[in-house]
DNA sequence: ATAAAAAAATGATAAATATCATATTTTATG
DNA sequence: CATAAAATATGATATTTATCATTTTTTTAT
């Protein structure tokens, strides 16, 4: 059965791809899109599979049909800081096409994922002669850039207790819960940490704290809001 | 003398402006600038005076053409964060322009300034009509981007210390020294702590210490560099 | 199913940073 | 030029957070 709908998706073509309609592609008519779906490529790629890598010189961007994934930088201490979570729908790799360099951010599975790979020169056409689609691009990296800038106040203003608050309030909002209520990704505490920027025993510190209080319930890696009003309290500090 | 340089420079055409060739207007041609050059409108301000502030609806964007600025978003614990520092040649204003949104920052002139005002529609125009302009903009958002997350990364992972070596090596970088070898750019110690995300004591603090140490110079707000191979060293932490 | 590895949890302690208080210096303004 | 206001400086102390050590739990691989 899982074989079947394997594939379906492997011959599913562009124009029909509904998982476009929420990201810049929306914009393209399907003509072009049937012309794009003769040079895709599907693939699948399981949880802590690197789609590509700081420094890497990109041949193409990649649509996310399904998944979640993360977005990192190295620190020069050796750590990992998470920049952003990107699930289904959103296109990843497009920043570096287009300014034509190196790609400096990582990009990891969080989870399965069923992924397509563009090539450059599709999107570079698109982008040179249709203006809509220009436009959407722009869009989205001002969206970006917008929730970066915000993310640099709340690293530098918030405390650790702060952010981690905002976190738990903010997967929720772009994850979602699942049936029972907990927040549907799978994080590990040191992702969390590596998020919010702390060291992994404060963060596994400050959920046992939220739990104890009653904001939260834990249970393994997973994690279900209890009193968010309480929790958007904390991001302010009081 | 003043008044005359000052004719002069209310009088200029876009197309004979220098400035414009180290942002995306470089790439328009001359006719269209000869167009816009009957559209703009050029602005004296004053240290401290703000060219636009969060939350307002834009008429245009800004080119600016003398002096330097700081990018601030407002935390909800009411202190400022500076998000970035702009000089003469840079455009604001096309962000929000272009995601067709609400100014997400306020700027504020650190110096006196000299700016061009120019309307929406002219820019929007040139977008839609020339590729070039639109990936020149996608270019930089794409930029703003990098630079930004590279901000969170700092943020999140480098302590007060390590921080305030990289802005003053970042300063001297941005906005070179003067006649002397100060850093040509006049900051409060405030506006240090709200650009590395700390409190205004501890910046002058660690000022101190640096002087202390013989890597840095001060003379009231001016800042001088002495020991550049050191503060690259600090900004990692040894 | 079980051993090994990884992740989570927790305590003790050290280090970094914020906060509050106050003094001094610089800058702005009438 | 005098005075008020703002900015800088510095000490004392409290709070936050990191680090290191160790144990327990969970996950992974055989």
């Amino acid at each position: 059965m899982y074989f079947c709908f394997k594939i379906i998706f492997m011959t599913l073509n562009c124009e029909k791809c509904l998982i476009r309609e929420v990201n810049s592609l929306s914009v393209i008519p399907s003509e072009d899109m049937v012309n794009i779906s003769k040079h895709k490529k599907s693939l699948h790629i399981k949880r802590g599979e690197v789609i590509f890598s700081e420094g890497a010189s990109l041949k193409g961007v990649y649509c996310l049909r399904n998944g979640k994934c993360k977005l990192t930088k190295l620190a020069p201490n050796g750590k990992e800081q998470i920049v952003r979570f990107i699930s289904k729908g959103e296109l990843v790799g497009h920043r570096s096409l287009l300014s034509n360099s190196v790609a400096h951010l990582t990009v990891t599975a969080l989870e399965e994922m069923d992924i397509c790979f563009i090539p450059k020169q599709d999107i570079l056409d698109l982008f040179k002669k249709n203006s809509d689609f220009s436009l959407e691009i722009t869009k989205s990296l001002a969206e970006d850039l917008d929730e970066a800038n915000s993310s640099i106040a709340n690293m530098a203003q918030k405390n650790v207790r702060e952010r981690l608050a905002e976190s738990l309030l903010f997967f929720e909002r772009i994850f979602g819960v699942d049936a029972e209520g907990f927040i549907a990704v799978t994080l590990t505490r040191e992702e969390i940490a590596n998020a919010i920027g702390t060291a992994t025993e404060s963060t596994i510190r400050l959920l046992s704290e939220f739990k104890k209080e009653g904001y939260i319930t834990l249970t393994g890696k997973r994690i279900k809001l209890e009193d968010k009003v309480k929790l958007q309290h904390l991001t302010e500090g009081y």
